[in-house]
RNA sequence: GCCGAAGUGGCGGAACUGGCAGACGCGCGCGACUCAAACUCGCGUUCCUUUGAGGAUUGUGGGUUCGAUUCCCACCUUCGGCACCA
């Protein structure tokens, strides 16, 4: 075995029986413990990128760790072919978006193939195949016979590039761009298709029992923004223009404490009452104003700095906890999207309240006084948000309030009790978390499975008219205006109701409805009694472990787990949660550590380097560049540590052990002890997803392995023991070249079913340790002394050290810290 | 403004529970091999003073401790998310 390491050999060789083996086959096994590794389906974009290595393979290492562990282990992959950038090429280069993705997902199984992953490729599942979008479909219709999917008409963000609706989660940034396309959106008026995530909103705050980053926990709970408060309802007054009023106008609040400091009222400019309640002489001021408010976009209009403005409108409603009359205004500071709104507007305790009153010159009655403090009355210079008693609150005066927020708060509690008594009000809870709209004015997504007909209205389609495929002839205008729309007959159908002409609804799903169960479609991915074969599913739900990339926390991670507690509402699904493990990988730069992108030129392509390097060396460089969660700019000189090491590995298996002269005891005992360090190390970061240290403890062994041979005097079974120990350990990393050397070390086929080996906890053991010597704090000296022994032995080892002498001679011993094991610390 | 993360040599990073700072690798320097170069191998590589030896050092400044990259406080910088949220 002289020849040279020729991954361009090795590694299609591997691949080739891997598959033909079906190695990497998972099924039910009631013997064994399941483990459903899961990473996220890539978008068939036509060319793997760098990035899709990056997430993949280090999952795909951790697989084959726990594999090797005993367990059972499913790691399926699939594509997510619906969306938009198929329909960008039909409309660019007139290629029908089915041909354009059928051949990019051709060509990225190539791609992922070369990257030697275990993946059970008998469970892809495509999502834009008739046999999946059927089910998409299908669950679609459970959603609306269960009322969790609705039709509303409202105000909807849209891509004008994209040419379609937006959810709320899929628009980024301060300037409100579409997460896709990066075009600032616009705000429009359409009726669409809603899922009510809000429902689970409580429920998806609840991370109990999982096993998910901080970072994504975090980043949902504020994206769901819950906050405790109480609803109150204010009535309008009767004005003289005939209108006898009544009218119920609902508000939120956070703090109820302070409805007696309500002096105002202001409404967004939206709000469906502004218009009954302005009286004549303010009617124009008024619809001025409205339409300025929806000329502004949205950036304008929350930008914090802006200053408020507002009319107006001459109606005027009733405080229900004081009978006081106030004037309500409209004021765009105030959203319709947030709450109900409408807000009880209390300047002396809110800063923007504060500033709008002073700005039109509206009335400010304090009514909690900060303990301790000069009453604050009414020359306040600034809102006073912090805790105190209350005042000017009827029988609620001097009743305290906290620092507390919502029901937490006795103060708060004690008020939102008494609204309720009072039939005015409640405790309440309010959301940042919207409804999921789900409707797309495009062509290439699933079918939102809907008839209209003018006598019976919506109706879903029954499901053994299931499914409603996509037509295939269709055309782009060069408007980009979604061709089902312009379809000449594939909306025309009869009424389910009525059997009467109907007609289709022509917008389709988000994608992010598709790859909300891509999860379970792995299960049985040809299953067509339903979504999934429940015995499948019994056998290997939950998910055991999620990877993928950061970006997907407030939408797919939200969207998913929606699905999943909804469907386990209809009995569909079961369990709390669809994963219960969750790990985020970092993102690869490009060299100048900017984000990759081809009109940078700073684009890594891993087909170039597997030519060059062949895919155990990227796999390895790209677990061992940087911290696995965080990332970084890609090296082009880095990489070459990982050839090296590649290499190095492969040299001294080919190399072999040299003829022993004479057996070095000592040598072998510390290269053992060497080892299974470094198992139990691998073993750590294999377990904690610490990709980069498990490849330099491997490169530590190696240097230690090549220094014992070159030494000399390595027995049969320790060299033995070691070289087998090694390509366990590194197979889950690299393993075509660990397969190709564990054959020709003669071991039994494959690599990849042995088990991880068990460390030797005797061979860690040492009779010697080095023992730290510091003076005051600071290290003087290094000792190797004899294991277990005790302080006072430890003290005059110490103590006889001449570099230590040179720093204790002449002083006072004041205190002697002695670590078991490690370090004693000498004070004078 | 609010929530959070990070800051360690020329670079990527390591240090698991408060106990040897800089593992491993890149790069660089010197040497061996070679006619030569590449590869490979060996040695060195935080900074400062330096003969020996010592001093400083984990963004900055404090604190706790025998001892702090690690814990606490304040500040600076960078990054991520949210943001007129009532």
């Amino acid at each position: 075995m002289t020849d040279q390491y020729n991954p361009a050999e090795i590694e299609p060789k591997w691949q080739a029986k891997w598959d033909q083996d079906g190695l990497y086959q998972a099924d039910i096994d009631p013997d064994k413990t399941k483990y459903y590794a899961l990473t996220m389906l890539p978008y068939p974009s036509g060319d793997l990128h760098i990035g899709h290595w990056y997430a993949m393979t280090p999952s795909d290492a951790r697989a084959r760790y726990m594999r090797m562990n005993g367990y059972n282990v499913m790691f399926p992959i699939g594509f997510d072919a619906f969306g938009l950038p198929a329909e960008g090429a039909a409309i660019k280069h007139g290629i029908h978006p089915k041909k354009w993705t059928y051949a990019n997902i051709d060509s990225m199984r190539a791609q992922l193939r070369s990257m030697g992953a275990m993946w059970d490729w008998r469970r892809e599942a495509v999502s834009s195949d008739v046999k999946y979008y059927y089910w998409t479909e299908w669950f679609f219709i459970q959603l609306y016979k269960h009322g969790l999917a609705y039709r509303k008409h409202s105000t909807v963000n849209w891509c004008p590039s994209c040419n379609t609706t937006l959810a709320n989660e899929q628009v980024w940034g301060d300037d409100r761009h579409c997460e896709r396309c990066k075009t600032p959106v616009i705000q429009k008026d359409m009726q669409q298709w809603f899922f009510r995530t809000t429902n689970y909103a409580d429920e998806l705050l609840d991370f109990s029992d999982m096993d998910w980053s901080d970072q994504v926990r975090r980043l949902q709970t504020n994206w769901i923004g819950r906050s405790e408060g109480a609803s109150v309802v204010f009535r309008t007054v009767p004005e003289a223009d005939g209108d006898n009023g009544g009218d119920p106008i609902e508000i939120f609040t956070t703090r109820p404490d302070t409805l007696w400091g309500a002096t105002f009222m202001v409404l967004a400019p939206e709000h469906p009452l502004v218009d009954k309640i302005t009286t004549a002489e303010n009617h124009e001021n008024v619809a001025a104003y409205k339409e300025q408010a929806a000329r502004q976009s949205d950036i304008q209009r929350s930008s914090v700095d802006k200053e408020k403005t507002g009319v107006f409108t001459g109606g005027y409603a009733i405080n229900p906890v004081n009978q006081a009359r106030i004037p309500i205004w409209i004021a765009d500071y105030v959203m319709m999207g947030y709450g109900t709104g409408a807000i009880m507007a209390v300047p002396a305790h809110d800063e923007r309240d504060f500033a709008f009153a002073r700005k039109y010159d509206l009335e400010i009655i304090p009514v909690i006084q900060p303990e301790g403090e000069a009453f604050i009355g009414a020359t306040m210079k600034e809102a006073y948000v912090g805790p105190g008693l209350m005042i000017n609150s009827a029988h609620f005066n001097g009743v305290e309030i906290s620092e507390e927020k919502g029901q937490a708060n006795p103060g708060i509690a004690a008020v939102s009790d008494w609204l309720e008594e009072k039939g005015v009000g409640k405790a309440d809870v309010s959301y940042k978390l919207r409804d999921w709209l789900i409707s797309r004015q495009r062509y290439w997504g699933a079918p939102i499975p809907m008839i209209y007909c003018e006598q019976c209205g919506w109706n879903p389609v029954p499901e053994d008219g299931l499914p409603v495929v996509l037509p295939d002839d269709v055309e782009w205008l060069p408007t980009g205006e979604s061709p089902l729309k312009l379809h000449p007959n594939w909306k025309n159908t009869t009424c389910p109701e009525c059997g009467g002409p109907a007609e289709r609804e022509t917008d389709t799903m988000d994608t992010f409805m598709c790859s909300s169960w891509y999860h379970l479609r792995y299960l049985s991915p040809d299953y067509d009694k339903g979504p999934f074969d429940p015995e499948e599913y019994d056998y290997w739900m939950p998910v055991d472990i999620y990877t993928g990339g950061i970006e997907h926390a407030t939408m797919h991670l939200i969207y998913t787990r929606f699905f999943h507690k909804a469907m386990r509402d209809f009995g569909i699904t079961k369990g709390k949660e669809p994963m219960t493990q969750l790990r985020n990988q970092g993102m690869v730069l490009g060299e100048d550590g900017e984000k990759m992108s081809k009109s940078r030129g700073n684009v890594i392509a891993p087909d170039e380097l597997v030519e060059a390097y062949g895919a155990d060396t990227i796999r390895a460089y790209l677990m061992f560049f940087a911290r696995w969660d965080r990332g970084g700019p890609w090296d082009s000189q880095g990489i070459e540590g990982s050839v090296r090491w590649v290499h190095r590995i492969w040299r001294f298996f080919a190399d072999g052990r040299p003829e022993l002269q004479s057996q070095n005891k000592d040598l072998e005992h510390s290269l053992r002890r060497k080892l299974h360090q470094i198992l139990k190390q691998v073993t750590h970061d294999f377990e904690n997803f610490e990709f980069n240290t498990i490849i330099s403890s491997l490169m530590e062994l190696l240097n230690e392995m090549y220094a014992a041979r070159d030494a000399g005097g390595v027995g049969a079974d320790v060299w033995a023991e070691v070289t087998d120990l090694y390509l366990r350990m590194a197979a889950p990393v690299i393993p075509h070249v660990t397969e190709e050397l564990w054959e020709r070390l003669g071991k039994p086929y494959s690599i990849h079913v042995q088990s991880w080996p068990t460390v030797d906890e005797e061979a860690i053991k040492v009779d010697e340790f080095t023992l730290i010597v510091q003076v005051n704090g600071k290290l003087r000296d290094r000792i190797s002394v004899a294991v277990g022994i005790g302080e006072d032995e430890a003290c005059e080892a110490a103590l006889a050290s001449e570099a230590v002498q040179r720093f204790v001679d002449g002083k006072e011993l004041r205190r002697v810290i002695y670590i078991e094991g490690r370090l004693i610390n000498i004070v004078v």
